[in-house]
DNA sequence: TAAAAATACTCCATAGGTATTTTAT
DNA sequence: ATAAAATACCTATGGAGTATTTTTA
C-alpha cells in the first residue's frame, strides 16, 4: 500500500480546519469517509496524526512534521501541469548548438540574442565544431542543430533536414603592409603570397570552394600554414604568414595590422545553414527554427 | 480532477521501459488500464508524455521535463513514514527549553551535551529565565519545559508537573582579600559586610531562602546590591560591593578575586527541578524528561 | 504480418454516502 | 444533553481485467 495525494490533501484539510466534520464539508464530501482515509493513512504512515476527543482534535508531533512536507508536496504535484504545458511549449528544457568558427561572426549572435530574450528558461548548451563532426553529432543525435557549411553527404540526407541561412562572399584578408595601393580588387594582384587555409581533411568543402576560387584564375598558390578557427586563421594573417579567403562576416574580426579587401575577379561564395534530425520533435529545437526563420 | 500519486508511479515505470506492456507487468497489471492511467495522466497535465507508434513509444519533452520531477517526489512521498515515525519518537522536532541562571552551571550542560547527542535532528530552543517569567511561559504553552527553582503556585499545579533535579547547599562567595585566615566556615564571622542578592521581585523564593538564613542567626544584613545573573552576583562580589550566598555549582564559574567558601553554621539548600505542562504529548519533551530522569 | 498500443466491455474493489453508535464535555 | 468522531453497512464510481481492433514498421 502506498500513499496518495488525496489521502495527503484530506490529511491537510483536517489539520487546517481541526475539525473531521468542518473539513469534510470543505472537501465536499461527508465525516465517515474522511474519518477511514485518515484511519488508512495513519496505518500507512506507522504514526497518528490527531489526538482525537469527540470534542477537539489536535495535531500529533507527527501531525506536526507532516504537515509542511504535505503541503509542499501537494503545490509542486500541483504545479506539475504547468511545468509540463511550458516543456511541450519549447519554454523550458535544452538546446544543444553547435556552430562553426564563422558562425559565430555572423548568424550565431544575434539568433543566440533573441532566443535566449524569448526563452529564457531553456538552457542552451554550445559547442563549436568544425561542419563534418557537427553531422556525426546529428547522425547520433548528441546535438538538436548545427550551424554549419553544407553540403550534407547522401547518406545523411534522409535523417537530416537542412535549411539555408545566409550566403556570404568571400573577401582577402591581408596583412596592412603588404596591400597594394589604389584598390586592387584583383585576387591575381597577390599571386605571389602564401595562403593561409582550412585544413581539407576537417572541412573539405569549404577548402576546396577556396582553392576553386585560385585554380579559375590558374593560380597555384603556396599553402603556408593550416589553421582550424577563424581567429587563428587571422592572427597568422597578422603575423604575415600570408593571406587569406575569409566569409564577408569575418570582417567584423578587427585585428590591427589586418586589412579586408573586396575582390572583383572571382564570385565564389560560402553557404552556412541549419542542420537538424528530421526526427527530433523537441519543442525548443522548433522554436529556435521558427526564430531562425524569420531572421 | 487531480494528479494521483498512482499515476506519476506508472508514469515513470513507462518513462523508464519505454514499454507500456513491460512497464505493465513491472507494475503487476495488465496493459489497457496503465494504457487508460496514463492517458488520463496526460489529460489532467494537458500535455502528451509520449510519442506513440504501435511499435516503440518515446519521452515527449513534457515527459523529459516530468520524469525527475515525478521520480523526485515519489522518492520524497516514499519517506513520509519515516519522517512521521521519527518525529512521534521524539527524534526530530524542537524543545523550547527555559532555565534559571544557576541550572547553567549544574543541570544544563550535562543534560543538553548528552540529549543532543541522542536526539541530534531536534532543534533545542534554549531561553534564559526567571522562575516567575518561566511558569508564565508554561502557563501560555509558549515552552515545553522549564529548568526552575521551585514552589509551583497552587493555581498551576493542576495543569503543571514538576519533578526534582538536583538539591545544593548554599556556599559563601567572598572576595578573596576578605577571606578570614584559616577556615572561617561561619556565617557569622561575616555578619558585617553587606550582601549581593536576587531582587525579590524577580525570585522571590529564592530571595527569601537567601535572607532566612541570616534571619536564623539573627543577623539582618545591609543589601549593597540586586542582580539577576549568577554572573552579574559574582562580579559585584569579585568588585568588592559585597557577599553573596550561592549554589555550590556556582563554584565552577571561577572568577579571579573570589573565593567560595563551605559554612556549617547554615543548613540552606536550594532545589532546581523540571517543570512542563500535564496536557504536552510532545516525544521529544518526553524523550528529554526520560533522559532526566536517568540522570 | 506481427508486435504493440488503443479500444470496447466487463467486473469488482474501494471511495464515498447514509444511518447509527460511542464518547467526552 | 449534545456535538463530534467512530462504526456499520450500503452504493456506485472508476480502476483493473479480458477480448478485440487498429496501427505501423
Amino acid at each position: 500500500m502506498s500513499i496518495e495525494t488525496r489521502q495527503l490533501r484530506y490529511f491537510v484539510a483536517v489539520a487546517e480546519e481541526l475539525h473531521f466534520g468542518r473539513a469534510a464539508i470543505r472537501l465536499n464530501m461527508t465525516q465517515p469517509p474522511l474519518s477511514q482515509a485518515i484511519q488508512s493513512l495513519e496505518d500507512v504512515l506507522g504514526a497518528t496524526l490527531f489526538h482525537r476527543t469527540t470534542r477537539q482534535i489536535s495535531l500529533t508531533a507527527a501531525g506536526h512534521a507532516l504537515l509542511p512536507e504535505a503541503k509542499r508536496l501537494l503545490q509542486q504535484i500541483e504545479s506539475l501541469p504547468a511545468l509540463s504545458q511550458r516543456a511541450a511549449a519549447g519554454d523550458i528544457g535544452e538546446l544543444k548548438l553547435a556552430f562553426v568558427s564563422i558562425a559565430d561572426y555572423s548568424v550565431l549572435p544575434p539568433s543566440l540574442q533573441s532566443f535566449r530574450q524569448r526563452h529564457p528558461q531553456v538552457k542552451i548548451e554550445l559547442h563549436e565544431a568544425t561542419s563534418d563532426v557537427q553531422l556525426q553529432a546529428l547522425e547520433k543525435a548528441s546535438i538538436d542543430v548545427g550551424l554549419l557549411i553544407p553540403p550534407i553527404p547522401d547518406h545523411l540526407c534522409s535523417i537530416i533536414d537542412y535549411r539555408r541561412l545566409r550566403v556570404e562572399p568571400l573577401i582577402l584578408a591581408i596583412a596592412e603592409h603588404r596591400r597594394k595601393r589604389k584598390a586592387a580588387t584583383q585576387l591575381q594582384t597577390y599571386k605571389d603570397l602564401p595562403i593561409v587555409l582550412f585544413p581539407r581533411k576537417i572541412a573539405p568543402a569549404f577548402h576546396d570552394r577556396i582553392l576553386s576560387c585560385f585554380q579559375q584564375r590558374g593560380l597555384t598558390p603556396e599553402i603556408s600554414q593550416e589553421a582550424i578557427q577563424m581567429q587563428t586563421i587571422i592572427a597568422l594573417v597578422s603575423a604575415d604568414m600570408g593571406i587569406a579567403l575569409v566569409p564577408q562576416s569575418v570582417s567584423n574580426l578587427k585585428r590591427p595590422g589586418v586589412y579586408y579587401q573586396n575582390l572583383s575577379d572571382i564570385q565564389a561564395e560560402v553557404e552556412i545553414g541549419a542542420a537538424w534530425r528530421k526526427d527530433n520533435e523537441s519543442p525548443v529545437l522548433k522554436a529556435f527554427l521558427n526564430l531562425l526563420e524569420e531572421q
